[in-house]
DNA sequence: CCGCTCATGTAACTGGTTACATGATTTA
DNA sequence: TAAATCATGTAACCAGTTACATGAGCGG
C-alpha cells in the first residue's frame, strides 16, 4: 500500500500519450514507436516500456482488453477518463517549468570542453559533427513531410521542432568554426 | 575487484571537464557550477557530484590534495594525465554518435500531445511557453555576454548554442500558433 | 553569537539501462 | 522449415534523485 507517486515520469507520460494518440494498441506497438523515434531520449527497451505500462494500468490510467488480430492474441491498451485528466495535467497549462529550461544537449556540453583538444582535432570534431547533423537533417525532413501529410499540426510541429533544433546546432558549429578559422593561431 | 566500467557517464565526464577547466578546485565548486548552470540537465545535488568525484578519483583520473584557503581546509581536485586522455577520448573525434542524435526536449514532447487539450488551452500553453522562453532568453543572452567577455570561444559557443536552441523553440511555437490561428475551427 | 556559506558526505529510493528468456505467428 | 516479427516479460545493475546530516569558518 505504498503511497502512489503523484506525478508521472516523463516516459510514463509519453507512453500514456501514445496510447491516447494511437487509439487502442498493444504495449509492443508503443514500444516500437519509442524505439524508432528519431530522438535518442529512450531506448524503448522492454525493461522500460512494459513496467511503465504496468504502472499506468495499476493507477487506472489505462485499461487493457484481450484482443486477437487474426490468430494472434494481445492486450489492447486504451486510455481511461482518469488517464486523460492526468495527461492534460501533465501537459498544462500551467506548463511544468522544467519543460522551459534549456534542454540537455550532449554536443553542446562537449563544445564547452573542446579547448582540451589540439586545434586540428577541434576542427575535425566540428566538421564531423556538421556532417553527421546534416545527414540526420535529411531524416528529419522526411519525418516532417510524412507527418504533415498525415495531417496533425501537432505531430508536424514536433517534427519541425526537431528540425529547427538541428539547424540551431548547425549554426552553432559553423559559427564556432569560422571564429576558429578567423584566428588560426592564438 | 569488480571490472571497472570502461566509459564515463555524462555527468562524470562533465565533472572531469570542469575540474580540468577550473584548474584545481574543490568538489563543492564543481557542484556549484553544475547547480547554477542554466541547463536543467542535472540537479547538482551532493548525492550525484560527490560520488562522481569519488569514482573519478578511484580510477586515477583526478587527484586530490589538501589545501587551505585562509583557515578553511578543503580538497583541491586536479585532473591527471590519464584523466586528460579519457576526457579527450570522451570528446572525440570520433564523436559519440549519441551526441549527434536529436536531443531530448520535454517541451517538444508535450507539443506532440497538445491535441488532447481544448483549443483555448492549447493557445494558452503556447503563449505561456513563448513568454517563459523569451524570459529565459534574457538570461541566456547575459550568459553569452559574460562568457564572451571572459574570452574562451568554446564556452561562448556553448552559450550561443543554448541561445540558438531557445530561438529554435520559439520559432516552433510561433509557427504552430499561427497555423492554429490560421484555421480557427477545424 | 547567530546565521550564512563552504565543504563533504550518506541513505533510501526510483526509473531507467542491458541482457536474457520465452513462445506464438507470419513470411520468405 | 527457417528466419523474422509480434508479443510480453524478468533480473541485475547503475547513476541519478530527494532528503537528511554534520561541522567548520566567516561576516554582521
Amino acid at each position: 500500500m505504498a503511497a502512489p507517486k503523484r506525478t508521472l515520469s516523463e516516459l510514463e507520460s509519453v507512453v500514456l500519450g501514445l496510447i491516447w494518440a494511437e487509439g487502442p494498441c498493444t504495449a509492443y506497438a508503443v514500444r516500437r514507436i519509442v524505439q524508432e523515434s528519431l530522438s535518442t531520449q529512450w531506448s524503448g527497451s522492454a525493461g522500460a516500456v512494459y513496467p511503465a505500462v504496468a504502472r499506468l494500468e495499476g493507477r487506472g490510467l489505462i485499461s487493457s482488453r484481450e484482443q486477437s488480430t487474426g490468430q494472434r492474441k494481445s492486450q489492447a491498451l486504451a486510455i481511461s477518463a482518469a488517464g486523460k485528466r492526468v495527461l492534460s495535467c501533465w501537459l498544462g497549462p500551467p506548463v511544468d517549468p522544467t519543460a522551459f529550461g534549456i534542454p540537455a544537449d550532449p554536443l553542446r556540453i562537449r563544445i564547452r570542453f573542446l579547448e582540451l583538444l589540439p586545434v586540428d582535432a577541434q576542427l575535425r570534431f566540428i566538421n564531423e559533427a556538421i556532417t553527421a547533423i546534416e545527414a540526420s537533417l535529411q531524416q528529419i525532413r522526411a519525418d516532417v513531410r510524412a507527418r504533415s501529410k498525415q495531417g496533425s499540426p501537432f505531430a508536424t510541429a514536433m517534427a519541425r521542432g526537431a528540425m529547427h533544433a538541428s539547424r540551431a546546432r548547425l549554426r552553432t558549429l559553423t559559427e564556432l568554426r569560422s571564429e576558429l578559422e578567423g584566428q588560426p593561431s592564438k
